[in-house]
DNA sequence: CTCCACCTGACAGGCACATGACAGTCGGAT
DNA sequence: ATCCGACTGTCATGTGCCTGTCAGGTGGAG
């Protein structure tokens, strides 16, 4: 089936986790410790890391952004005995796969590691787009420029991907109200230009050259 | 690069369609009724009509079938609400090039249109068009020459490329009246020399060479 | 020299785009 | 249920560029 790592500091739960997933006809391996982790991960490709948030040594947090930034595709299924929002919102938001709280039925630990396995290739390959300084999270939705992160609306995310997609190039009018709108005609309003207006006032806006009767231009 | 004729009683519409066909280089006009449409192409040529079936008046059918009675070459594209089996079969079998129901993507549009009006040629809509060391970008409507990068307004840039792309000969003063402004008369009005001065402002003006009672030629 | 074609600078109206304000919607929190 | 804030579209207004027109200038041909 897949190619999965536990990774658990508690050999009790680490071997049972690797039985119930092996029953399931999964390849298993384990890790320790964080450190551990990421140097399997780094040489192997997991279809899923199952991650226990509490680890000694390293933190379990930053494993799991370490893992990320190793492999952007890589997904993780962090399990942790805390269980407060703000830790699952933390993970999720760092671009865990999942999250599951302990105790937690091993049944449903199975379900959702088959859940998460079933999804992944299809929809989005890539996890950043980047370009020049500017990385763009495409599963959180977040920009990244050097230490500076900023949130962005569904509307900006989608239209500045799209201009980052095509950096370089313009992309005329038609095109994003087409593609980021699905508009067929003009709307007769100015969201487009509105819309680019308050992207350019979250990002460095010399970023988005408009082109005169055309559209607009990304370029770093 | 085409004469083509936007039918259409909805402005927003013809407005939108015609931008997204001069964004590729076509010269547009409107017609708002199926009299006017009728009108026009009795008097002008045109490479492709796109038809909107229902407009208010004539019926958008004894539109279609009286352009092909007054022109039997005469192309037509026909846009329509109505995405029914019948209605495509019988203006297809009237004659109509192609049919397209909205909503419609434009990029079909543009494409559907570039494939009737290219017979064999076209391939890919090319992004430079080099003379000597002057660079044309045809997508960023901006000119490079060695390091410098000059940006042009749309009339420029269409006058521009007319004579870049036939750099070395003459282009005759109706002819770029014709195929840049969509005139098919004399305007009476110097628009066409005041053009030519101001992109010689913007370029080494010794590259449009001026050949006296007849029009301009480009020169590396 | 005179005429004619073309050049050029000035100007005005219009259009494209930018921007701030506002309103409706929606989801989450109280 | 109600409030609040984020998001998103609409509108009014402002600004600068684009573009056609015109008036006057220039230079070559006859």
């Amino acid at each position: 089936m897949a190619h999965l790592l536990v990774v658990d500091d508690e050999p009790r739960i680490a071997r049972f986790v690797s039985r119930a997933l092996e029953s399931q006809g999964h390849v298993v391996e384990t890790a320790r410790t964080g450190e551990e982790a990421l140097r399997k991960a780094a040489e192997q490709d997991f279809g899923l890391v199952i991650l226990d948030l509490l680890l000694p040594g390293i933190d379990g947090y930053d494993v799991l952004t370490g893992l990320l930034a190793q492999d952007e595709s890589a997904r993780v299924l962090v399990l942790s005995a805390v269980g407060d929002v703000e830790s699952r919102v933390q993970c999720l938001r760092a671009g865990a796969a999942d999250y599951l709280a302990k105790p937690f039925a091993v049944a449903e630990l199975l379900a959702r590691v088959d859940s998460r396995l079933a999804e992944p290739s299809a929809p989005t390959p890539q996890r950043w787009l980047q370009v020049g300084s500017m990385r763009l999270d495409l599963r959180r939705r977040v920009l990244l420029d050097g230490d500076r992160s900023t949130a962005l609306s569904q509307r900006e995310f989608v239209l500045l991907g799209h201009l980052m997609r095509r950096a370089g190039e313009v992309c005329t009018r038609d095109e994003l109200l087409s593609d980021v709108w699905g508009f067929c005609f003009d709307p007769g309003s100015n969201v487009l230009e509105v819309s680019v207006a308050r992207l350019r006032g979250k990002i460095d806006r010399w970023h988005i050259e408009t082109v005169r009767n055309v559209g607009y231009c990304f370029s770093a």
